[in-house]
DNA sequence: ATTATCTATAGATCTATAGATAATGC
DNA sequence: ATTATCTATAGATCTATAGATAATGC
């Protein structure tokens, strides 16, 4: 995990929890609660979260169970972490790139898809938690999350139906249909995209920007 | 489950019991294969293979968990056999809407997209374990079902491919991507497609074919 | 005779905690 | 003093099997 930061930001501003962790970052054997993290993390995206045992977590991260216990009170509270930071940060890139986009809804929903791929090919690991282990967060944790997820699915709903509205975009399939297959399509980067393979993050945000305007039949 | 049969299927093979079974009758408290095989399916879409327990499985079911295991050798098995039976079930689909869609890219894609759509909103649960649970396959499995999945991916890739290179298509984005973006976004469909909710997996279907036309440039 | 089903249990593993000890910081 | 870490273990649960018994079909 280290720090998913959504855009690329050379110094300093971190995310969010990170902060309040001792920034020593050294290479010695010291755990911590990023490390377990990011053991977490990898494991989950191998296994899954039931998949996947504290056993399993503390061994990658090199540690005991019981001391990743002092970390975090239980396995699904590190799922709510990873799953709920990474939907933050996608939450307020989309906030941001929209109102940098202008009110075109062109503009807006091409930049909507490029800033959500991007964040699905960077932050792959995250994102595809994030999406795949839905059901297996605590009850308590699921409708927080669902409300996110609900969220981002709006920016696109939005920029869609004023598009469809102005008449800018031409396609005459339901909003709703156009919304879901554009975001799920955008979402499964997480799953397939590996990076080294000559196309870089960029690249595909650049091309899915392309084909979802085709797609809602944005006029040129 | 019951029987997903797109059309006549070969018996015979891994991929197909229910023709051995005695086609017995209905309402009695007997639990056969296939009534297992309907309770676990149900039990991985909500909790997943690792999350999903035999004795959940068993429960739904109506029996023991050690009646369960009279049936089938593991609860990996049972994985295979949904999984792999919804598999062949789209191959043999996409095979024959293919050829009665004739040579033109543009028929073929849209046949092979409302092929793929229908089924996934069909056999919803199915295809759904069969998207998510691929890492939760037996080791042994895994390279079979991949196997499967590349054959699928291939109809579509091969229309795509023959359109652009026919310049029926206009896209400027590789092939490869495309290919990803219209299968994931079908293949999605199973996660959240509602029936009863007005939209007939039909009309699910044609809108899709719509959309996928326009996202590769289809020359109308 | 064969097929379906049950009870009982082995043996492994899992989440989580208690309670002790080592390392660090003031 | 506080923070980090370990050993040991409780108690639940999980997959799978052994072995007995009931139901069915010839």
């Amino acid at each position: 995990m280290a720090t998913i930061r959504a855009r690329p930001a050379p110094s300093g501003g971190d995310a969010d929890l990170s902060d309040a962790m001792p920034a020593e970052a050294t290479e010695d054997r010291r755990v911590n609660d990023t490390m377990l993290l990011d053991a977490a993390l990898e494991a989950f995206v191998e296994k899954g979260f039931h998949g996947t045992s504290m056993r399993d977590i503390a061994r990658r991260a090199g540690t005991s169970v019981s001391h990743s216990y002092y970390y975090f009170p239980s396995k699904h509270h590190i799922l709510w972490l990873i799953v709920s930071r990474i939907c933050q940060v996608l939450l307020d890139e989309l906030a941001v790139v929209e109102a940098e986009a202008g009110p075109a809804p062109d503009a807006r929903l091409a930049a909507l898809v490029r800033a959500h791929v991007l964040l699905h090919a960077r932050a792959q690991s995250e994102s595809f938690v994030g999406n795949s282990e839905l059901r297996s967060l605590h009850p308590q944790d699921r409708p927080r999350v669902i409300e996110m997820r609900d969220r981002i699915s709006r920016y696109f709903r939005t920029a869609i139906e004023d598009g469809l509205r102005e008449g800018r975009f031409r396609s005459t399939e339901p909003a709703a249909e156009l919304t879901l297959a554009v975001v799920t399509m955008c979402t499964a980067v997480a799953g397939w995209y590996r990076p080294g393979g000559g196309t870089t993050p960029e690249d595909l945000a650049d091309h899915y920007a392309g084909m979802v305007l085709r797609m809602v039949g944005a006029t040129s």
